[in-house]
DNA sequence: CAGTGGTCTAGACCACTTT
DNA sequence: AAGTGGTCTAGACCACTGT
């Protein structure tokens, strides 16, 4: 007879126990409620820790767990749905929807963002950072890229604070009134300013949104924005029914 | 005087390999060339293994590598452009944009998606398999759940194959004219028929894409597909320049 | 078959938060 | 100071791909 166990299916141990975890949460957990510690929790299930990390971070990865240095691992709360899509709330400028300008400077942009701008090598622009918060949580840090073609009225005092410096930028982009747009989504991992914005590690996954804005024919603006992985789910809606659709499985 | 290094910052280790590696790619490297075998880095930076593979592991989830068991580690091209927001492609069962559909059943859907679709508890909808390629490569897989109401007119034959009844279902649906829909994007991990699928190992990262297809007050239909998060960029574009716009920075 | 990436172990130390 | 998750090591074996 041989080996009895055929089709065995050799499932890797952190597979396997992402599953089990998964279905405990499900059953025996409350959001927000903290897990036992990552070395308790191995010895449990008898692996070594890095295993038992493979299934957190994946975990993690799908939005089911938060983790904090120093503190602990707790039960993430769903996702949380952003709305990206719809045209009222992504035009620069609109005040008041969970952004909050920053910053703003005069600044050469990476060479990605001029190709889509057409703007010369080494030209600069104006870049305006701003952050999204949602239910007081940190969402999203974007920077906003505006050739100074784009706003030919604008006149930047010197000395004044960056974040009214900011609010001047868009207000004048504002008036511009951009007719069109234009949106990519990709994943990325946060960079070490982004991440800290976010209150995540760098490296932390990221959903990276590129917007361009059209006006008059032209690329009259480019956004690069990051949004959290772990608490967002990002929607584009002809109707703006954000918080009805709950988190989906894929696990 | 004391230590001398102030403001150290201690970066880890596999952070700074990855922008090392990052670079070197940038300079050295030809999209499709292969790298040293991952015990031969590791040697040659001096960490061990499980570090290097860290930084590896950072740079395939920006797209940057592709790594296949048995084969090596290789410079990936930059992401596709793929349509998902243009109504005219998002539309289900319009023929012949890189989707082909694999299968059909009738099954309970998850409850995630029952509820969505506004079906009771352990009703069975048809679920129609689809998959996407782009340039010959698998680039999203999907299932489509279309509650029996949304096709009242569909009659299955017994003993019809996959791929054919899954063709009379879309088909029927095309009829319906879907007249709006709604989506939502997150990041998510492949589940196993799904990574099998897309040519990629379970647990793998994609971005889930759920789409609501309204017609007539109503929720005619709900799509979850899952797209390679290694490989895609969506577009959601009010004109469709998907190609145009290359791989953005956030590294 | 040899060579590759994927999984797993049993430790150690570090950075951070809370008490 | 104690406890948490984050980083790192040096090894081992496995699963898969090519020849």
């Amino acid at each position: 007879m041989g080996t009895t166990q055929l089709e065995t299916a050799p499932e890797p141990k952190y597979w396997h126990l992402k599953t089990v975890l998964s279905d405990a949460l499900d059953s025996e957990f409350a959001v927000g409620e903290i897990l036992p510690n990552e070395r308790e929790l191995a010895a449990r299930f008898g692996v070594a820790r890095a295993t038992l990390r493979q299934a957190l971070e994946q975990l993690e990865l799908e939005g089911r767990l938060q983790r904090r240095r120093g503190v602990g691992t707790t039960v993430a709360p769903p996702r949380m749905g952003v709305a990206v899509g719809d045209s009222a709330h992504g035009r620069p400028g609109t005040a008041a929807d969970g952004w909050q300008p920053v910053d703003a400077d005069e600044a050469v942009p990476p060479t990605a963002v001029a190709r889509l701008l057409g703007t010369a090598a080494g030209e600069t622009v104006q870049v305006v950072r701003r952050i999204r918060k949602t239910h007081g949580q940190p969402v999203a840090a974007e920077l906003l890229y505006v050739p100074v073609e784009s706003v030919p009225g604008l006149s930047v005092p010197e000395g004044l604070p960056g974040a009214a410096r900011a609010r001047l930028v868009l207000r004048e982009l504002e008036d511009l009134r951009p007719d069109g747009q234009d949106q990519a989504v990709e994943l990325g991992s946060a960079r070490a300013d982004d991440a800290k914005q976010l209150d995540r590690l760098p490296g932390a996954p990221v959903l990276v949104v590129t917007t361009r804005y059209f006006a008059g024919g032209r690329t009259a603006a480019v956004a690069v924005a990051t949004y959290r992985a772990d608490t967002c789910r990002l929607t584009f809606g002809d109707n703006g029914a954000a918080e009805a659709v709950p988190a989906v499985l894929a696990g």
